[in-house]
DNA sequence: CCTAGAACAGAAACACGTTCCAGTTTCTCC
DNA sequence: GGAGAAACTGGAACGTGTTTCTGTTCTAGG
Protein backbone atom coordinates (compact mmCIF):
# COMPACT_ATOMS: atom_id res chain seq x y z
CA UNK A 1 0.00 0.00 0.00
CA UNK A 2 1.20 3.19 -1.03
CA UNK A 3 0.54 6.69 0.37
CA UNK A 4 -1.02 8.19 -2.73
CA UNK A 5 -4.41 9.80 -2.82
CA UNK A 6 -5.70 7.30 -5.36
CA UNK A 7 -6.25 3.57 -4.47
CA UNK A 8 -7.15 3.12 -8.56
CA UNK A 9 -5.28 0.65 -9.93
CA UNK A 10 -1.57 0.85 -10.86
CA UNK A 11 1.56 1.80 -9.40
CA UNK A 12 2.41 5.55 -8.93
CA UNK A 13 5.06 5.34 -12.33
CA UNK A 14 1.95 3.77 -13.87
CA UNK A 15 -0.13 6.92 -12.87
CA UNK A 16 2.96 9.33 -13.69
CA UNK A 17 2.93 7.43 -17.30
CA UNK A 18 -0.41 7.29 -17.98
CA UNK A 19 -0.35 10.93 -16.92
CA UNK A 20 2.13 11.81 -19.56
CA UNK A 21 0.96 10.00 -22.52
CA UNK A 22 -2.70 11.89 -21.67
CA UNK A 23 -0.59 15.23 -21.55
CA UNK A 24 0.79 14.85 -24.95
CA UNK A 25 -2.25 13.57 -26.71
CA UNK A 26 -3.73 17.09 -25.67
CA UNK A 27 -1.11 18.59 -26.56
CA UNK A 28 -0.24 16.88 -30.05
CA UNK A 29 -4.46 17.57 -30.85
CA UNK A 30 -4.99 20.94 -29.39
CA UNK A 31 -1.98 21.46 -31.96
CA UNK A 32 -3.09 19.68 -35.03
CA UNK A 33 -6.52 18.02 -34.19
CA UNK A 34 -7.22 14.12 -34.92
CA UNK A 35 -4.69 13.77 -38.04
CA UNK A 36 -1.99 15.52 -35.95
CA UNK A 37 -2.23 12.72 -32.83
CA UNK A 38 0.09 10.10 -34.50
CA UNK A 39 0.54 7.15 -32.37
CA UNK A 40 4.41 7.69 -32.89
CA UNK A 41 4.51 11.04 -31.80
CA UNK A 42 2.58 10.11 -28.95
CA UNK A 43 4.88 7.77 -27.40
CA UNK A 44 7.37 9.74 -28.30
CA UNK A 45 6.33 12.96 -26.61
CA UNK A 46 5.58 11.09 -23.63
CA UNK A 47 8.79 9.72 -23.80
CA UNK A 48 7.39 5.74 -23.51
CA UNK A 49 7.60 3.02 -26.14
CA UNK A 50 5.26 2.61 -29.04
CA UNK A 51 4.15 -1.12 -27.31
CA UNK A 52 3.97 0.33 -23.90
CA UNK A 53 1.59 3.03 -25.12
CA UNK A 54 -0.93 0.77 -26.33
CA UNK A 55 -0.70 -1.35 -23.15
CA UNK A 56 -2.15 1.77 -21.35
CA UNK A 57 -4.61 2.57 -24.35
CA UNK A 58 -5.66 -0.33 -26.83
CA UNK A 59 -6.09 2.09 -29.55
CA UNK A 60 -5.98 5.74 -31.10
CA UNK A 61 -9.82 6.16 -30.23
CA UNK A 62 -9.81 4.70 -26.92
CA UNK A 63 -6.83 7.06 -26.45
CA UNK A 64 -8.54 10.01 -27.51
CA UNK A 65 -11.55 9.00 -25.18
CA UNK A 66 -10.03 8.83 -22.50
CA UNK A 67 -8.40 12.33 -22.66
CA UNK A 68 -11.69 13.70 -23.17
CA UNK A 69 -12.75 11.66 -20.09
CA UNK A 70 -10.06 13.38 -18.00
CA UNK A 71 -10.80 16.76 -19.55
CA UNK A 72 -14.31 16.36 -18.08
CA UNK A 73 -13.00 15.56 -15.11
CA UNK A 74 -10.71 18.45 -14.67
CA UNK A 75 -13.63 21.24 -15.87
CA UNK A 76 -16.04 18.98 -12.97
CA UNK A 77 -13.13 19.97 -10.56
CA UNK A 78 -12.47 23.40 -11.51
CA UNK A 79 -16.07 24.44 -11.35
CA UNK A 80 -16.80 22.61 -7.78
CA UNK A 81 -19.93 22.46 -7.41
CA UNK A 82 -21.41 25.95 -7.74
CA UNK A 83 -24.76 26.37 -8.50
CA UNK A 84 -25.43 27.28 -11.95
CA UNK A 85 -26.97 31.04 -12.27
CA UNK A 86 -29.75 31.65 -13.55
CA UNK A 87 -33.98 31.77 -12.70
CA UNK A 88 -35.11 29.13 -15.14
CA UNK A 89 -34.38 25.89 -16.40
CA UNK A 90 -33.95 26.98 -19.75
CA UNK A 91 -31.95 29.69 -18.77
CA UNK A 92 -29.69 27.70 -16.85
CA UNK A 93 -29.28 24.92 -18.87
CA UNK A 94 -28.04 27.70 -21.66
CA UNK A 95 -25.87 29.01 -19.57
CA UNK A 96 -23.68 26.19 -18.73
CA UNK A 97 -24.07 24.94 -22.77
CA UNK A 98 -23.12 28.22 -23.73
CA UNK A 99 -20.23 28.18 -21.25
CA UNK A 100 -19.00 25.13 -22.43
CA UNK A 101 -19.19 25.63 -26.04
CA UNK A 102 -17.18 28.93 -25.67
CA UNK A 103 -14.36 26.73 -23.85
CA UNK A 104 -14.72 24.81 -26.55
CA UNK A 105 -14.45 27.23 -29.65
CA UNK A 106 -11.22 28.42 -28.21
CA UNK A 107 -9.52 25.72 -28.91
CA UNK A 108 -10.80 24.37 -32.28
CA UNK A 109 -8.30 21.56 -32.35
CA UNK A 110 -8.54 19.83 -29.42
CA UNK A 111 -12.25 19.81 -29.68
CA UNK A 112 -12.42 18.21 -33.40
CA UNK A 113 -9.68 15.67 -32.45
CA UNK A 114 -11.86 14.49 -28.94
CA UNK A 115 -15.00 15.20 -30.93
CA UNK A 116 -14.16 12.83 -33.82
CA UNK A 117 -12.99 9.70 -32.23
CA UNK A 118 -15.96 10.05 -29.72
CA UNK A 119 -18.12 10.05 -32.87
CA UNK A 120 -16.28 6.91 -34.05
CA UNK A 121 -15.96 4.93 -30.68
CA UNK A 122 -17.78 1.52 -31.09
CA UNK A 123 -19.02 -0.84 -28.73
CA UNK A 124 -15.31 -1.79 -27.29
CA UNK A 125 -14.69 1.88 -26.22
CA UNK A 126 -18.01 1.88 -24.12
CA UNK A 127 -16.42 2.31 -20.86
CA UNK A 128 -14.64 5.35 -21.54
CA UNK A 129 -18.25 6.34 -23.54
CA UNK A 130 -19.97 5.92 -20.44
CA UNK A 131 -17.54 7.89 -18.35
CA UNK A 132 -18.39 10.86 -20.82
CA UNK A 133 -21.46 10.40 -20.86
CA UNK A 134 -22.17 10.41 -17.10
CA UNK A 135 -20.96 13.88 -16.96
CA UNK A 136 -22.71 15.34 -19.72
CA UNK A 137 -25.32 13.84 -17.85
CA UNK A 138 -24.50 15.19 -14.54
CA UNK A 139 -23.55 18.94 -16.14
CA UNK A 140 -27.54 19.51 -17.63
CA UNK A 141 -28.95 18.28 -14.78
CA UNK A 142 -27.69 19.92 -12.52
CA UNK A 143 -28.87 22.83 -14.67
CA UNK A 144 -32.28 21.87 -15.13
CA UNK A 145 -32.93 21.38 -11.12
CA UNK A 146 -33.71 24.18 -9.30
CA UNK A 147 -30.61 25.03 -6.71
CA UNK A 148 -33.04 27.07 -4.59
CA UNK A 149 -34.81 23.31 -3.52
CA UNK A 150 -32.63 21.18 -1.32
CA UNK A 151 -31.00 18.47 -2.76
CA UNK A 152 -33.63 15.59 -1.78
CA UNK A 153 -35.97 17.31 -3.87
CA UNK A 154 -33.95 16.94 -6.89
CA UNK A 155 -35.21 13.46 -7.61
CA UNK A 156 -35.20 14.01 -11.91
CA UNK A 157 -38.00 12.49 -13.67
CA UNK A 158 -38.20 10.07 -16.86
CA UNK A 159 -39.18 12.98 -18.99
CA UNK A 160 -35.80 15.28 -16.84
CA UNK A 161 -33.42 12.28 -18.35
CA UNK A 162 -35.11 11.89 -21.76
CA UNK A 163 -34.94 15.55 -22.26
CA UNK A 164 -31.44 15.95 -20.91
CA UNK A 165 -30.65 12.93 -23.07
CA UNK A 166 -31.82 14.39 -26.74
CA UNK A 167 -30.21 17.73 -25.35
CA UNK A 168 -27.14 16.14 -25.43
CA UNK A 169 -27.82 14.16 -28.74
CA UNK A 170 -28.14 18.21 -30.65
CA UNK A 171 -25.38 19.11 -28.95
CA UNK A 172 -23.13 16.41 -29.78
CA UNK A 173 -24.35 16.66 -33.84
CA UNK A 174 -24.16 20.14 -33.69
CA UNK A 175 -20.21 20.19 -32.37
CA UNK A 176 -19.50 17.29 -34.65
CA UNK A 177 -20.82 19.14 -37.72
CA UNK A 178 -18.69 22.56 -36.23
CA UNK A 179 -15.58 20.56 -35.94
CA UNK A 180 -16.23 18.95 -39.68
CA UNK A 181 -16.84 22.19 -41.09
CA UNK A 182 -20.33 22.00 -42.01
CA UNK A 183 -21.66 24.70 -39.31
CA UNK A 184 -20.70 28.17 -37.88
CA UNK A 185 -20.19 28.74 -34.56
CA UNK A 186 -23.41 30.48 -35.13
CA UNK A 187 -25.28 27.73 -36.07
CA UNK A 188 -24.19 25.17 -32.97
CA UNK A 189 -25.85 27.91 -30.93
CA UNK A 190 -28.97 28.52 -32.52
CA UNK A 191 -29.63 24.79 -32.48
CA UNK A 192 -28.52 24.84 -29.19
CA UNK A 193 -31.18 27.61 -28.67
CA UNK A 194 -33.87 26.19 -30.52
CA UNK A 195 -33.71 22.66 -28.89
CA UNK A 196 -33.41 23.94 -25.54
CA UNK A 197 -36.56 26.69 -26.02
CA UNK A 198 -38.60 23.64 -27.54
CA UNK A 199 -37.55 20.94 -24.90
CA UNK A 200 -37.89 22.79 -21.79
CA UNK A 201 -40.76 24.58 -21.74
CA UNK B 1 -25.37 13.67 -77.44
CA UNK B 2 -26.26 10.33 -76.52
CA UNK B 3 -29.80 9.33 -75.77
CA UNK B 4 -29.70 8.53 -72.55
CA UNK B 5 -32.35 9.84 -69.80
CA UNK B 6 -29.59 11.88 -67.63
CA UNK B 7 -27.39 15.10 -69.06
CA UNK B 8 -25.22 14.83 -66.17
CA UNK B 9 -21.80 14.43 -66.77
CA UNK B 10 -19.99 11.40 -67.84
CA UNK B 11 -20.85 9.28 -70.98
CA UNK B 12 -22.81 6.43 -70.82
CA UNK B 13 -19.64 3.87 -69.81
CA UNK B 14 -18.53 6.51 -67.38
CA UNK B 15 -22.51 6.53 -65.23
CA UNK B 16 -21.79 2.79 -65.57
CA UNK B 17 -19.35 2.65 -63.71
CA UNK B 18 -20.02 4.73 -60.97
CA UNK B 19 -23.05 2.31 -60.58
CA UNK B 20 -20.72 -0.59 -60.47
CA UNK B 21 -18.66 1.09 -58.22
CA UNK B 22 -21.67 2.17 -55.92
CA UNK B 23 -23.24 -1.52 -56.11
CA UNK B 24 -19.96 -2.70 -54.93
CA UNK B 25 -20.15 -0.50 -51.44
CA UNK B 26 -23.19 -1.34 -50.38
CA UNK B 27 -22.61 -5.09 -51.09
CA UNK B 28 -19.27 -5.12 -49.31
CA UNK B 29 -20.88 -2.83 -46.39
CA UNK B 30 -23.94 -4.69 -46.03
CA UNK B 31 -21.62 -7.84 -45.66
CA UNK B 32 -19.15 -6.87 -43.18
CA UNK B 33 -19.47 -2.54 -42.27
CA UNK B 34 -17.40 0.01 -42.57
CA UNK B 35 -14.35 -1.91 -41.85
CA UNK B 36 -14.94 -4.56 -45.01
CA UNK B 37 -15.43 -1.56 -47.50
CA UNK B 38 -11.92 -2.05 -48.05
CA UNK B 39 -10.92 0.26 -51.07
CA UNK B 40 -9.13 -2.67 -52.96
CA UNK B 41 -12.24 -4.92 -52.68
CA UNK B 42 -14.04 -2.39 -53.79
CA UNK B 43 -12.30 -2.10 -57.24
CA UNK B 44 -11.85 -5.51 -57.99
CA UNK B 45 -15.82 -6.36 -57.11
CA UNK B 46 -16.59 -3.29 -59.36
CA UNK B 47 -13.82 -4.65 -61.99
CA UNK B 48 -11.92 -1.38 -61.82
CA UNK B 49 -8.84 -0.05 -61.33
CA UNK B 50 -8.00 1.40 -57.70
CA UNK B 51 -6.96 4.58 -59.60
CA UNK B 52 -10.08 5.02 -61.29
CA UNK B 53 -12.08 4.01 -58.11
CA UNK B 54 -10.02 7.00 -56.64
CA UNK B 55 -10.66 8.99 -59.50
CA UNK B 56 -14.42 8.96 -59.36
CA UNK B 57 -14.72 9.37 -55.56
CA UNK B 58 -11.52 11.07 -54.15
CA UNK B 59 -11.85 8.74 -50.42
CA UNK B 60 -13.53 6.27 -48.71
CA UNK B 61 -15.91 8.71 -47.23
CA UNK B 62 -16.75 10.10 -50.22
CA UNK B 63 -17.29 6.51 -51.41
CA UNK B 64 -19.70 5.53 -48.58
CA UNK B 65 -21.58 9.25 -48.06
CA UNK B 66 -22.52 9.01 -51.90
CA UNK B 67 -23.85 5.68 -51.71
CA UNK B 68 -25.60 6.55 -48.66
CA UNK B 69 -27.42 9.65 -51.10
CA UNK B 70 -27.93 7.04 -53.87
CA UNK B 71 -29.83 5.09 -51.68
CA UNK B 72 -31.87 7.96 -50.32
CA UNK B 73 -32.34 8.76 -53.94
CA UNK B 74 -33.80 5.11 -54.14
CA UNK B 75 -35.98 5.52 -51.17
CA UNK B 76 -37.49 9.09 -52.09
CA UNK B 77 -38.33 6.90 -56.20
CA UNK B 78 -39.86 4.45 -54.32
CA UNK B 79 -41.88 5.94 -52.08
CA UNK B 80 -43.25 8.51 -55.36
CA UNK B 81 -44.53 11.10 -52.70
CA UNK B 82 -46.93 9.14 -51.51
CA UNK B 83 -48.37 10.83 -48.50
CA UNK B 84 -47.87 10.55 -45.30
CA UNK B 85 -50.72 9.00 -43.38
CA UNK B 86 -51.63 9.73 -39.94
CA UNK B 87 -53.87 12.83 -38.06
CA UNK B 88 -51.05 15.27 -36.67
CA UNK B 89 -47.02 16.07 -36.97
CA UNK B 90 -46.32 14.03 -34.17
CA UNK B 91 -48.24 10.95 -35.73
CA UNK B 92 -46.73 11.24 -39.00
CA UNK B 93 -43.19 12.67 -38.06
CA UNK B 94 -43.14 9.57 -36.13
CA UNK B 95 -44.92 7.23 -39.11
CA UNK B 96 -41.63 8.28 -40.74
CA UNK B 97 -39.29 7.77 -38.51
CA UNK B 98 -39.87 4.63 -37.47
CA UNK B 99 -40.11 3.02 -41.17
CA UNK B 100 -37.12 4.31 -42.08
CA UNK B 101 -35.31 3.03 -38.72
CA UNK B 102 -36.92 -0.40 -39.17
CA UNK B 103 -35.47 -0.36 -42.93
CA UNK B 104 -32.02 0.51 -41.49
CA UNK B 105 -32.18 -1.57 -38.78
CA UNK B 106 -33.02 -4.48 -41.06
CA UNK B 107 -29.17 -4.14 -42.56
CA UNK B 108 -27.15 -2.94 -39.45
CA UNK B 109 -23.74 -3.41 -41.55
CA UNK B 110 -24.87 -1.33 -43.95
CA UNK B 111 -26.03 1.20 -41.71
CA UNK B 112 -22.70 1.31 -39.53
CA UNK B 113 -20.98 1.91 -42.51
CA UNK B 114 -23.29 4.49 -44.03
CA UNK B 115 -23.57 6.22 -40.48
CA UNK B 116 -20.23 5.93 -39.37
CA UNK B 117 -18.79 7.40 -42.87
CA UNK B 118 -20.92 10.35 -42.40
CA UNK B 119 -20.12 11.37 -39.16
CA UNK B 120 -16.60 10.95 -39.74
CA UNK B 121 -17.26 13.39 -43.30
CA UNK B 122 -15.09 16.55 -42.91
CA UNK B 123 -15.55 19.62 -44.79
CA UNK B 124 -14.09 18.45 -47.97
CA UNK B 125 -17.57 16.16 -48.18
CA UNK B 126 -19.84 19.24 -48.50
CA UNK B 127 -21.35 18.48 -51.26
CA UNK B 128 -21.93 14.95 -50.56
CA UNK B 129 -23.07 15.58 -47.14
CA UNK B 130 -25.38 18.19 -48.43
CA UNK B 131 -27.43 16.04 -50.72
CA UNK B 132 -27.99 13.24 -47.53
CA UNK B 133 -28.99 16.57 -45.62
CA UNK B 134 -31.77 18.07 -48.47
CA UNK B 135 -33.35 14.13 -48.52
CA UNK B 136 -33.65 14.24 -44.54
CA UNK B 137 -34.84 17.43 -44.23
CA UNK B 138 -37.21 17.01 -47.25
CA UNK B 139 -38.68 13.85 -45.63
CA UNK B 140 -39.54 15.36 -41.98
CA UNK B 141 -40.85 18.14 -43.93
CA UNK B 142 -43.34 16.79 -45.54
CA UNK B 143 -44.15 14.77 -42.96
CA UNK B 144 -44.81 18.06 -40.39
CA UNK B 145 -46.65 19.54 -43.18
CA UNK B 146 -50.55 18.85 -43.52
CA UNK B 147 -51.23 16.38 -46.40
CA UNK B 148 -54.59 18.01 -47.01
CA UNK B 149 -53.59 21.39 -47.23
CA UNK B 150 -52.63 22.53 -51.16
CA UNK B 151 -49.06 22.56 -51.94
CA UNK B 152 -48.60 26.53 -51.69
CA UNK B 153 -49.47 26.64 -48.05
CA UNK B 154 -46.87 24.52 -47.34
CA UNK B 155 -44.45 27.54 -46.80
CA UNK B 156 -42.16 26.30 -43.72
CA UNK B 157 -41.76 28.92 -41.16
CA UNK B 158 -38.27 29.26 -39.51
CA UNK B 159 -39.25 27.06 -36.55
CA UNK B 160 -40.57 24.58 -38.82
CA UNK B 161 -37.07 24.38 -40.22
CA UNK B 162 -34.95 24.83 -36.95
CA UNK B 163 -37.46 21.91 -35.63
CA UNK B 164 -36.67 19.93 -38.22
CA UNK B 165 -32.84 20.15 -37.83
CA UNK B 166 -33.23 19.02 -34.51
CA UNK B 167 -35.17 16.26 -34.91
CA UNK B 168 -32.92 14.82 -37.55
CA UNK B 169 -29.88 15.47 -35.32
CA UNK B 170 -31.37 13.40 -32.75
CA UNK B 171 -32.41 11.01 -35.02
CA UNK B 172 -28.59 10.90 -36.52
CA UNK B 173 -27.13 10.98 -32.72
CA UNK B 174 -29.62 8.18 -31.91
CA UNK B 175 -28.70 5.76 -34.52
CA UNK B 176 -25.02 6.37 -34.15
CA UNK B 177 -25.10 5.23 -30.76
CA UNK B 178 -26.94 1.82 -32.03
CA UNK B 179 -24.46 1.15 -35.01
CA UNK B 180 -21.65 1.55 -32.45
CA UNK B 181 -23.59 -0.70 -29.86
CA UNK B 182 -24.18 2.07 -27.18
CA UNK B 183 -27.87 1.79 -27.67
CA UNK B 184 -30.50 -0.70 -28.23
CA UNK B 185 -33.36 -0.47 -31.40
CA UNK B 186 -35.93 0.51 -28.61
CA UNK B 187 -33.69 3.31 -27.37
CA UNK B 188 -33.06 4.91 -30.82
CA UNK B 189 -36.87 4.68 -30.97
CA UNK B 190 -37.65 5.65 -27.45
CA UNK B 191 -35.37 9.25 -27.81
CA UNK B 192 -37.04 9.79 -30.89
CA UNK B 193 -39.92 9.60 -29.63
CA UNK B 194 -39.12 11.64 -26.59
CA UNK B 195 -37.98 14.33 -28.43
CA UNK B 196 -40.98 14.66 -31.55
CA UNK B 197 -43.63 14.77 -28.51
CA UNK B 198 -42.03 17.32 -27.07
CA UNK B 199 -40.62 19.67 -30.59
CA UNK B 200 -44.37 19.23 -32.06
CA UNK B 201 -46.87 20.34 -29.52
C1' DC C 1 20.09 -10.97 -2.03
C1' DC C 2 17.69 -13.85 -5.66
C1' DT C 3 14.47 -15.34 -8.72
C1' DA C 4 10.04 -15.57 -11.41
C1' DG C 5 7.04 -12.84 -13.68
C1' DA C 6 5.24 -8.46 -15.20
C1' DA C 7 6.18 -4.29 -17.57
C1' DC C 8 8.95 -1.75 -20.76
C1' DA C 9 12.13 -0.43 -24.83
C1' DG C 10 13.30 -0.72 -29.44
C1' DA C 11 12.31 -2.11 -33.71
C1' DA C 12 10.45 -4.85 -37.39
C1' DA C 13 6.42 -6.22 -39.78
C1' DC C 14 1.63 -6.09 -41.34
C1' DA C 15 -2.94 -3.86 -43.06
C1' DC C 16 -5.33 -0.62 -45.41
C1' DG C 17 -6.09 4.23 -47.18
C1' DT C 18 -3.89 6.92 -50.41
C1' DT C 19 -0.62 8.47 -54.05
C1' DC C 20 2.03 7.89 -58.09
C1' DC C 21 3.70 6.21 -62.46
C1' DA C 22 4.43 3.79 -67.05
C1' DG C 23 2.05 1.74 -70.47
C1' DT C 24 -2.49 0.90 -72.82
C1' DT C 25 -7.14 1.83 -74.27
C1' DT C 26 -10.89 4.87 -75.35
C1' DC C 27 -12.69 9.20 -76.68
C1' DT C 28 -12.87 13.58 -79.36
C1' DC C 29 -12.13 16.40 -82.92
C1' DC C 30 -10.39 17.32 -87.46
C1' DG D 1 -9.15 7.31 -90.39
C1' DG D 2 -5.45 9.69 -87.65
C1' DA D 3 -3.51 12.63 -83.83
C1' DG D 4 -3.72 14.30 -79.48
C1' DA D 5 -6.09 14.26 -75.07
C1' DA D 6 -8.32 11.99 -71.52
C1' DA D 7 -9.32 7.93 -69.03
C1' DC D 8 -8.09 3.35 -67.53
C1' DT D 9 -5.04 -0.58 -65.92
C1' DG D 10 -1.76 -2.90 -63.11
C1' DG D 11 1.21 -2.41 -59.77
C1' DA D 12 4.62 -0.29 -56.79
C1' DA D 13 5.24 2.65 -52.97
C1' DC D 14 4.27 5.58 -48.87
C1' DG D 15 2.07 6.84 -44.21
C1' DT D 16 -0.04 5.67 -40.11
C1' DG D 17 -2.72 2.49 -36.92
C1' DT D 18 -1.83 -1.91 -35.03
C1' DT D 19 0.60 -6.27 -33.90
C1' DT D 20 4.48 -8.91 -32.72
C1' DC D 21 8.99 -10.20 -31.17
C1' DT D 22 13.37 -10.14 -28.53
C1' DG D 23 15.99 -8.52 -25.01
C1' DT D 24 16.15 -5.50 -20.83
C1' DT D 25 14.44 -3.42 -16.47
C1' DC D 26 11.44 -3.18 -12.66
C1' DT D 27 8.70 -5.34 -8.87
C1' DA D 28 7.05 -8.59 -5.43
C1' DG D 29 7.76 -12.55 -2.61
C1' DG D 30 10.85 -15.68 -0.19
Amino acid sequence: MNSLQHDELGSAAQRERRRRILDATIALASKGGFDAVQMRAVAEQADVALGTLYRYFPSKIHLLVSALGRQFEEADAASGGRPVPGETPHERVMYVLSRATRTLQRDPNLTEALTRAFMFADASVATEIHVVGMHVTRLLMRAMADPSKPFEDHEPTEDDIAIAKVIGDVWLASLVQWVTGRASAADVGKSMDVAVRLLLR
